[in-house]
This record gives C-alpha cells, sequence and structure tokens, in this order.
DNA sequence: ATAATAAAGGATAAATTTGTCCTTTATATA
DNA sequence: TATATAAAGGACAAATTTATCCTTTATTAT
C-alpha cells in the first residue's frame, strides 16, 4: 500500500506525536529504537517531513523533533502520506493507465474510485492528536509489548 | 497500489478476458502491443498466471492466450492480484508492523482494516466477464481512444 | 520429416528503492 | 571560546523490482 519510507515515516511521526503530547522533543537514534527502523534511513525521510513542516527539528544537544501542540490536530495521516508516497495512492490509475478519467475510464475506475475516495477521506479525517493519544493510553501500539 | 507487474498482469488479464468473450487466442505481441507494456516482461507474468491457471496457454502456430468461457464469471480481480502481489494488499499492517491485529493493533488498524476490507471485497467481487464486457462495449478503456 | 510459429525459461542488465557511512552545520553548555 | 551533541547533507552500497535478450520446448502446417 505505502512505500516502506512512507511506512517508516508514519511511525516516526506517529512516536514523535505521542512525545510532543507532552513537549517532549525526542532523538534519532530514540525513534530508530522506538519505532525498528534503520536509523539512518529513518534520518532522510525525517528530513523530507522537517522540510514539509509536518515536524520541526533543532540541531544540538537538547535538540531532537517535535511537533507543535497545535498542529498535531491539524496535521492527519494523509499530509505524512503526501510528502512521502505523493498522489499516486489517491489519484492514479489502478491499472497504471497514464490517461484514465471519467471520460476515458478504465476496466475498473468506477471500483477503484470508491474504494480510493473512501482511503482519502479516512487518512484525511484522521489526525495525529487522536493517533497519539490512543498509543499513550496503551490502546495502539507502534511496537510489540 | 499495485506494483507493476500486477498493474500488467491485470491488464493483460483483461485484455485476453476480452478476447476470450468470442473465443479467440491472443498472443503475447498483440497483447503487449494492446496494454501498452514491455513483451518481454509481459511474458514473464503471463507464465505467473498460466501457472496459477489464471489463463491457458497453448504454445506453436495459432497458439496463445485464453481464458475459458467459463472462467471468465468465476474469476476476480482477487485472483490476479494475489497471484502477483500476494496477499499483503490485504492482511499487511499498513504501518508495515510485522505484528499487528486485533489484541495488539497499530494506532491506525481500526482505520485500515475497514478500507482493506472494502478493497478486498470489491477485488473479490469483481469478475473478469463484467468487465471485459464493458471493454468490449466500448463503455471502458484499455488503451486511450 | 521439416520449417515456421509461439510460449517457456534462463541469464543478465537497468532502474528504483532501501539502506549505510562519513562529513558538515547548528546549537547548547561548560 | 571550546567542546560536545544532534540534525543535515553528500556520496555510495545493497537489495529489489522492472526490463531485455537469447535459447529451448511444444505444436501446427507444409
Amino acid at each position: 500500500m505505502f512505500s516502506k519510507s512512507c511506512e517508516y515515516g508514519l511511525r516516526a511521526v506517529l512516536f514523535i506525536a505521542q512525545s510532543s503530547l507532552s513537549n517532549t522533543k525526542v532523538s534519532l537514534v530514540e525513534i530508530a529504537q522506538e519505532i525498528d527502523s534503520p536509523s539512518a534511513f529513518t534520518a532522510k525521510i525525517l528530513q523530507q517531513l522537517s522540510k514539509a513542516n509536518i515536524i520541526a527539528s533543532t540541531k544540538g544537544p537538547t535538540g531532537g523533533f517535535l511537533i507543535a501542540k497545535e498542529n498535531l490536530k491539524i496535521q492527519t495521516l494523509a499530509d505524512v502520506v503526501t510528502v512521502l508516497d505523493g498522489d499516486k495512492i489517491y489519484n492514479g490509475c489502478g491499472l497504471g493507465l497514464k490517461q484514465c478519467d471519467d471520460q476515458f475510464p478504465c476496466p475498473v475506475h468506477d471500483q477503484f474510485v470508491k474504494v480510493r475516495t473512501e482511503l482519502k477521506s479516512m487518512l484525511k479525517n484522521t489526525n495525529l492528536y487522536d493517533l497519539a493519544i490512543g498509543i499513550d493510553n496503551g490502546i495502539t501500539w507502534l511496537k510489540r509489548a
């Protein structure tokens, strides 16, 4: 469904989000450990997310990654996915046709539009705050207990 | 969403399905041309589909690919996808966690289960016959007009 | 039987994605 | 101001996916 980069990115963002609930920055090393991802590769992903202002980063001692509280409820899964995987998953044709729209639909166009619309709205309606709360409450998990 | 192999495979199967409506075999060359795919690569994919009995192939002059009429209404998109991309898209965790189930759900587990269940049922309920008819009637397209 | 045709299969190459290593830049604190 | 810390960034390597080429096998028709 998503690329590996995107999966790592989503996990990292959620971990940062959880930590941000208590205004605590987390370092790359902590993140990679906590979400079980290769750290150097994760660093690249965090750079992208930082440039896209999904997360904030600060260098030096006491530095790390954080998501501003006021953004936690605003940012959604869709924002993260768009940065890391683009919009192909929303708009691309399920069969990979370059030209596929309502006027010249591919054989599975209608079916895919329906499913993808639902995926899109799910991602757009799921904000980081709610997910972070779920982790914090021990209802959901980023890593096996 | 799907791998390139799977996209080509789906397109190829639909083209073969359309041709099979009139019991006409099609060759690799025709297929690759009609669905705009690299032919040698498409050949590999057709081999997989043939081994999985999604399509039938015959060698030699007058040979080619065909889907038995009685199978057109039985075979679904899900059958093709499963052969080429496996079941990760149905069962894999959206965040790529190895362990993610109802007992230890990832933060987006519920949301993903819902979307993927819909995707799964869509793929399972969409048979090759209906799609082939759509192409044949000029309602849908595998290639721009 | 022979030649021609078309899929099957093996080996290999290109492209992309995933992953690592090392240096540079920014910043806090002693 | 010097040192230590942590992210940013560049160069490169491994792995996977996508793609090509060439030979072999099966089958039809001459």
